[in-house]
DNA sequence: TTCATTATCTGACTTTAGTCAGATAAATCT
DNA sequence: AGATTTATCTGACTAAAGTCAGATAATGAA
């Protein structure tokens, strides 16, 4: 198919460039593997050994190798973790931070010379076709699935909920005054919880309480900033409206807080349509339903 | 700025997918190094020794080893070049060419995987997204420079372009009735001849013919189909002006065949207009002229 | 307290990728 | 015909990347 040959050449010479910046960075006089670690490490700033080897899929014995050397470079500093002696946490030492920032900007110079080839409207187009391709790629990744409501992951997504509610409304969220749902409403059969991860990393949430025999409760819907446009909110919906109708309820309602117009507008979108208060939320000035 | 932090960002997230990519080639059981010679013989079907080791940019040492561990797995065959006994071509075996498709095969199960993970506006979006970005890559990486007008490079770009207006005209071209300009036309200080090039390949041309002191004239402006939408031929013109002027011309005049109606649009919007038939060349029907 | 588990390290290994200095034979130049 | 160049091959090497089997010490569970 024809989708499919534009797809491959896509991958091809976006291979070809990248092979020639993974040369560059090969340039910098430093194994591939160092100057990974090096990069990872910078771009968390301080990391727990563990995490780094998962992260990066390296056997224990080569990136122990690889920290003794970068340690006898003096790039990183090796410390055991406070809560477990067993465990150790690295960090860059200044040189490391150094070095750490050439790369950095060898990256960006790499960046400026592309554009510097183009003029401005094609370096404008490129930006935005850049942009659509990375969302989309972003989306094609994206994993929902369901999650016990108290585990870890879920309760961080349910922080940055939180967080970003009290940002948002005029006269921020006090979780306390604002919770109209428990944890335990969203542990299976009574309702659900979902998370949508990318790469194993959780960037959204959402989840469906019970109300009565036939009516579910969507609550808590986030997206992360980082995919705002990648359709997490929208994939998010269908999976809890999917949930819902697999539990044999035939309507899900929601509310909402007056500034969140985006929110609203991808309700209606959906075929939600606006109805009377049905609960004493403070922070709700909308009320919606959709029949399944 | 921000186009930069766009394009690396759009780096990152691609090196990941390709990263994947490769390893899963890695999966196959087979060394990288092998794999890409491998695809890179199937792609071209058979080749000569010396131009894959110079694609690859290999060590002869240590292609030499690859290709005798090739054969050794009946995957190859390596036969004396008719011409030069000295050189080797090499050819994929029937095992080679099975191999060569299961590759093949699975660079098209990755991408259809992304496919399927969208929708078909989702797709249709990618699929044109990718399209823009490649072009720009392209664009960004094509490099025009004066040729010498005799150099191989040089007369295969001249046979392709007459080749091209050879099916596009209707009663097609014969270069002997039509010939307007002769090599040593286009050699310096009398004129010029350029080329585009995209990683060292030539990918178009284009001639600048001093017609007297103040006038040359602008021939043979071809783009390969491979490149049409990266603004080659824009490119090519671009410099054949900048020369024209450098070289103390005041004016560049062209002719054209009605059926090249592009060729046409793009001279007008580079400010070139129509003016009287100034030479008798048989298959022009327009002719322009542009105030340096 | 004992035992299994976990996090990291060390030693001994292999494969992959690549370099470099000749060797060899055919082709080309003088 | 002899000298030089070219295309490939062989041998001897190195560095990078990675694997695997224990060793060690701290942690957690019974």
């Amino acid at each position: 198919m024809n989708e499919i040959s534009q797809v491959r050449r896509f991958n091809r010479i976006v291979t070809q460039r990248n092979g020639a910046l993974e040369d560059s960075f090969l340039a910098r006089g430093r194994p591939l593997g160092e100057a990974r670690v090096i990069h990872e490490i910078g771009t968390s700033g301080g990391v727990d050994l563990k995490g780094l080897r998962s992260k990066l899929g390296l056997d224990s014995g080569y990136m122990s190798r690889l920290l003794r050397s970068l340690e006898n470079q003096g790039l990183i500093a090796v410390s055991a973790d406070p809560g477990d002696s067993r465990a150790r946490m690295i960090h860059l030492t200044v040189k490391g931070e150094a070095e750490f920032a050439a790369y950095d900007a060898l990256s960006d110079r790499m960046a400026a010379e592309l554009l510097d080839a183009l003029d401005a409207p094609q370096r404008a187009r490129l930006v935005t076709a850049m942009g659509e391709v990375e969302r989309l790629l972003k989306t094609a990744a994206l994993e929902i699935a369901l999650e016990p409501a108290a585990s870890e992951d879920a309760l961080w997504c349910v922080r940055q909920y939180v967080g970003e509610l009290n940002t948002r409304f005029e006269a921020g969220f006090d979780p306390a005054a604002g919770n109209t749902v428990e944890i335990g409403d969203m542990v299976p059969p009574a309702g659900f919880f979902v998370i949508a991860r990318l790469d194993g990393e959780p960037v959204g949430c959402g989840g469906l309480k019970r109300l009565d025999g036939t009516t579910g409760e969507i609550k808590r819907v986030w997206a992360a900033p980082a995919v705002r446009g990648v359709g997490v909110a929208t994939r998010i919906m269908d999976e809890l409206e999917r949930l819902a109708r697999q539990a044999g309820l035939t309507r899900v309602v929601l509310d909402t807080n007056s500034s969140l117009t985006e929110a609203r507008a991808m309700y209606r979108k959906r075929g939600y349509h606006e109805i009377e208060r049905y609960n004493d939320n403070p922070y709700a000035q909308h009320w919606f339903e959709k029949e399944l």
